[in-house]
DNA sequence: GAAATTTATTTCAAGCATAAAATATTTGGG
DNA sequence: CCCAAATATTTTATGCTTGAAATAAATTTC
């Protein structure tokens, strides 16, 4: 782990900063770049072709993936926004007819969200596509750039998931 | 330039994908997993180290660069965001004092911004501590691994710049 | 030079996102 | 049992974001 973090070069005046610290910033603002580029094109070929959104779409994913259906609070942590975010896209959700609110036993405060037939059915097919989309956006990433971006990036999220010290 | 995006090996069914497009979309989903991370957190220290937002900050940023200011237009395609947009965060940022709208000469339509006294100042002052933030998030990220990232990032960005074919 | 088109910006409606407050329910002492 | 604390979720206020429509001014075309 690195512990330099918040020693500095004594010859350096205080209101400068190190090449280091400009190389991250660099690094942070190319990322910045990219998942808004990307996020754009996907946000609009999910409008276009599937009169849809990208949250719902994440919603969906998760609730693809645990087929008993999650709790509304284990919704957000796994997707990392507040409660009252995944309230409002859940309802629109159930309004779409993709998702169903299912009373807990037991537990009055909370309930348990499930995709519907028709949810899964049309989730299934987005899925595929959505990964079409995401490969040709990414036509010129190599596999082993692939493994490297992950590798990298896997090592920057562990460092500020949780711990905050 | 890989052309083979839209090439299927004709020995897999159509309704499974290949191992490069797994990775691709794997390389998405992490690069959107800490891009959202640290979003989150320059986020939250923004608001409560300046009681002030990301959105403005990029305004700024951009801002700072070209003194003699910029068109609503140009500061719109400089951070890749809507026009309407735009309008809402200088509104925002005129009423706390930090930029002026001027008019141009000679073109009543159009409009420039500029930083005040007053946000040119306290511009560089965040600036210098936000670069601390970020280069503490990514402490773990050594020099070479900056610049890897940065040049991968790079040539997927290029790919999806303009272009829409 | 009037009409049509283009350009610059704002307004609008809808959805996403957060933080903080409110509501409702459950759980854990005393 | 009662009440305080904890938990699950929703509501509210505010801001960001988009796409589309509206407004206004400049430019082009006939």
């Amino acid at each position: 782990m690195n512990m330099d973090k918040t020693v500095r070069d004594p010859d350096m005046p205080p209101n400068e900063t190190s090449d280091i610290s400009k190389a991250r910033l660099r690094a942070w603002l190319q990322i910045l770049k990219v998942s808004r580029k990307i996020e754009g094109e996907l946000r609009e070929k999910m409008r276009l072709e599937f009169g849809s959104t990208l949250p719902r779409f994440d919603v969906m994913a998760a609730l693809y993936r645990s087929r008993d259906g999650m709790r509304m609070s284990e919704l957000s942590s796994a997707l990392m926004v507040s409660n009252g975010n995944v309230t409002g896209i859940v309802d629109r959700l159930v309004t779409e007819g993709m998702l169903v609110r299912v009373p807990v036993e037991n537990d009055r405060r909370a309930s348990i969200v499930r995709l519907t037939e028709a949810g899964e059915k049309d989730f299934a097919e987005r899925a595929l596509v959505h990964e079409g989309w995401v490969s040709e956006l990414f036509s010129d990433l190599s596999a082993s750039d692939a493994d490297a971006l992950i590798r990298i990036l896997r090592t920057v999220y562990h460092h500020n998931e949780a711990h905050h010290d």
